[in-house]
RNA sequence: GCCCAGAUAGCUCAGUCGGUAGAGCAGGGGACUGAAAAUCCCCGUGUCGUUGGUUCGAUUCCGACUCUGGGCA
């Protein structure tokens, strides 16, 4: 870590970037507010979705009285159509990580995308290892055309330890994976160890909101009925007439694709909103399995949610 | 009232030429360093509606009953 860094972030009081995770609808828009008016913080987000403009409602982004109460970053960074990924965020996340201890105000993170939050906390460093797109795409045509074996094998010779870590029915990974090896020298492992060689760039702190399941997937229900109340259902009509491809890291949001099958006709609403329902609990699930494999994380229980003094742990 | 079809896992259903059963979804667990709200892996005992009968043995065949669809009156 540069001693530079932590010199910064010693002049805001604390010692610690706290980050404040948990699965969607477990209040954390809510606490993180809280938090940082008593550290007399400003948040930044740490959400896949909450980039994309226009997308408001079904990414849950806090709403203009909670930004006027505190200022919020990191959201509403590029349109729908704009390939995005954790090293675009880490990019952006480090400049306002810096322009916010420029005026000695401390950052406190809040989201629920773990995977953001595990390349913060471990500063994963992209950069020395770059991809090239190009050839990942070819090797994705090679595949719809051939099958996924023979990329599999290539995988296997070039970095025998992946036939353990990735299965050959992850294409989306095998692909990947392999167009990182042939982009790169060495394994995947050496790749790895080289990109945390600098540890990470600031230290933080974790946090994780727990509930208990049935509750957390009641509130999950019940959000969902107040999203489609603000206006859901037109956020994902003009979201379908974009006409974006698929892929689209957008197009993939819950709360989205699930309401295109009742906007082309196909299906009724019931049915697509009990789907969204559906989807936004299989993926808070997913969301615990992450945050509960994660180092170091300080957890939080629904119950002591309202009285828990997080800058305790922060001096 | 009569006729027909069905009743099997939380749901939708398959199946057992008679030897107590299995898929999808849900649910649970897990992986995951450039699409991550993505992608992928693992996990299936349930009075086979109730009750008689036939049988060495019935969830399976036969009867009655109950319930649910549909049709006829």
């Amino acid at each position: 870590m540069d001693p530079e860094n932590l010199k910064k972030l010693e002049k805001t009081g604390y010692h610690a970037i706290p980050i404040i995770c948990g699965p969607t609808a477990s209040g954390k828009t809510s606490f993180s507010i809280k938090a940082a008016k008593m550290l007399h913080a400003e948040i930044c987000c740490c959400d896949s979705m909450q980039i994309y403009r226009h997308l408001t409602v079904g990414t849950a982004k806090p709403t203009e009285e909670e930004k006027r109460e505190v200022p919020h970053h990191l959201i509403d960074l590029v349109d729908p159509d704009t390939p995005f990924n954790v090293a675009s965020y880490l990019e952006a996340a480090y400049s306002k990580i810096d322009e916010l201890l420029e005026r000695n105000v401390l950052p406190v993170f809040c989201g629920g995308t773990g995977q953001y939050v595990t390349a913060l906390q471990k500063g994963f460093d992209f950069e020395g290892a770059p991809v090239d797109r190009e050839l990942e795409n070819t090797l994705r045509e090679e595949y719809e055309k051939n099958g996924i074996d023979a990329i599999y094998r290539r995988l296997i010779a070039l970095d025998p330890e992946c036939e353990e870590k990735i299965h050959p029915n992850n294409t989306k990974r095998v692909i990947h994976t392999l167009a990182l090896l042939e982009s790169n020298k060495g394994t995947t492992r050496d790749i790895r160890e080289s990109s945390t060689k600098n540890g990470p760039r600031y230290p933080f702190i974790l946090f994780a909101i727990d509930w208990p399941r049935d509750v957390l997937y009641e509130r999950i229900d019940k959000r969902v009925d107040i999203m489609m109340e603000q206006g859901l259902l037109d956020e994902a009509e003009w979201l379908y007439d974009q006409h974006l491809p698929p892929e689209c890291t957008a197009m993939q949001a819950i709360g989205y694709k699930e309401l295109f099958p009742y906007i082309k006709g196909e299906k009724s609403l019931k049915e697509c909103v009990d789907l969204l329902k559906q989807h936004s609990r299989n993926y808070a699930k997913r969301q615990l399995t992450w945050f509960r494999h994660m180092d170091d994380v300080n957890w939080i229980s629904s119950d002591e949610m309202d009285d828990y003094n997080i800058s305790l742990l922060l001096f």
